[in-house]
DNA sequence: GTCTATAAAGGGATAGAC
DNA sequence: GTCTATCCCTTTATAGAC
């Protein structure tokens, strides 16, 4: 299983991995259907008879990157050294980095081409929600119920609560930088993940 | 100004509106660039140089049905009828609207299809904010700074208390919809939003 | 595996008749 | 305004040489 690790620079499996670099590059840039072969294979470096000859269909190279975008490891919103602090400055970080998360290009994108192309491939968007949102949701769920015993929070519903954190962080930024419009400054986003933590707090209070 | 009514199924006017309903038809369902001109020819019934006489190009055609669309009038989430009801069932309602609105089909769609050209047409992203997102958080603003006045709430900032108030709406229903999961049931919504109006009226309460 | 060259189809847009 | 027919380019995908 030598093909899974990173290969060498001048490797046999590097041009897969520039293909997929490409089709990351300019799906998730124009979406699928405005994205040619003919420019994933001029951005990647290699010839289009290449492309095809590891990935036998436009659809099938769409699949692979989101797969492999979704697989990777995202940024531990909610992290091990977070697991060592007092519940509330734990709240206050997630938020933090959750904001900062949601307000960045990369997830903003995926998140585009995704719903752009589930009515056609729901199976991608289910892909893409376990390894996202429903991951995250799944372990702060858990961070709640143990806030829950603590006492610090009345928390009957863990996982819908844990839902409605992460919605009442991405609020109204969120749809606005889908649309294409400007993104708040940071000391805005700050103000309102701090916001967000003193509502929650409140919302759950025993 | 005669254009502007509604024209007879026989009139002139009439081939640009099936034009436009075509346009909606196929750019909701398939995006911008899966979207042909001969396709909307096609499902308008007309030639495609009739397409091209009211519409010099598909970028055109587009940008007029997105301002078509966010131009009409909204489902009244914020109603005439719901101003003389009492604070708390005034929320509530407000709240079961809005969760019936956006897992309807055509604001899904239509949010898909903007996000998605937004890179390439902020200007478009804009239109949709301020006419459907954006004109219901100043309606509902407006009914929290009156629930503060009111002394039923304590909402300092009536905009960004508005701004969560759908934020936890949607919470994670909203993204699992846009990626092509499941839609709940109806019993499960309907929980959904009396839990959320729960959370925010202790959220802010005085 | 990788390339160049090309097939086969579909795309946006227009010319010219009525 | 509306049509038919067409131009010209791009697209996906493959054939065949190395």
């Amino acid at each position: 299983m030598t093909d899974t690790a990173t290969p060498a620079p001048g490797s046999r499996a590097a041009k897969p991995l520039k293909i997929l670099d490409a089709a990351r590059e300019l799906f998730l840039m124009d979406g699928f259907s405005a994205t040619s072969m003919d420019a994933v294979a001029k951005v990647a470096g290699v010839s289009k008879a290449t492309v095809y000859a590891h990935f036998s269909s436009k659809e099938e190279l769409f699949a692979a990157m989101i797969n492999a975008e979704c697989g990777r490891t995202w940024p531990e919103i909610t992290s091990a050294e977070i697991g060592q602090m007092a519940p509330i400055p734990k709240l206050k970080e997630v938020a933090e980095r959750y904001v900062r998360f949601i307000t960045g290009g990369y997830p903003v994108s995926l998140l585009r081409v995704v719903s752009a192309e589930a009515p056609r491939n729901p199976a991608l968007g289910r892909i893409f929600y376990d390894n996202a949102p429903g991951a995250g949701r799944l372990k702060f769920a858990e961070l709640l119920r143990h806030a829950d015993a603590g006492g610090l929070l009345r928390v009957p519903d863990p996982l819908h609560a844990a839902d409605t954190f992460f919605a009442m962080l991405r609020g109204d930024i969120h749809i606005r930088i889908l649309v294409g419009m400007p993104l708040p400054s940071e000391a805005e986003l700050t103000a309102h993940a701090r916001e967000v933590v003193d509502r929650f707090l409140k919302a759950y209070r025993p």
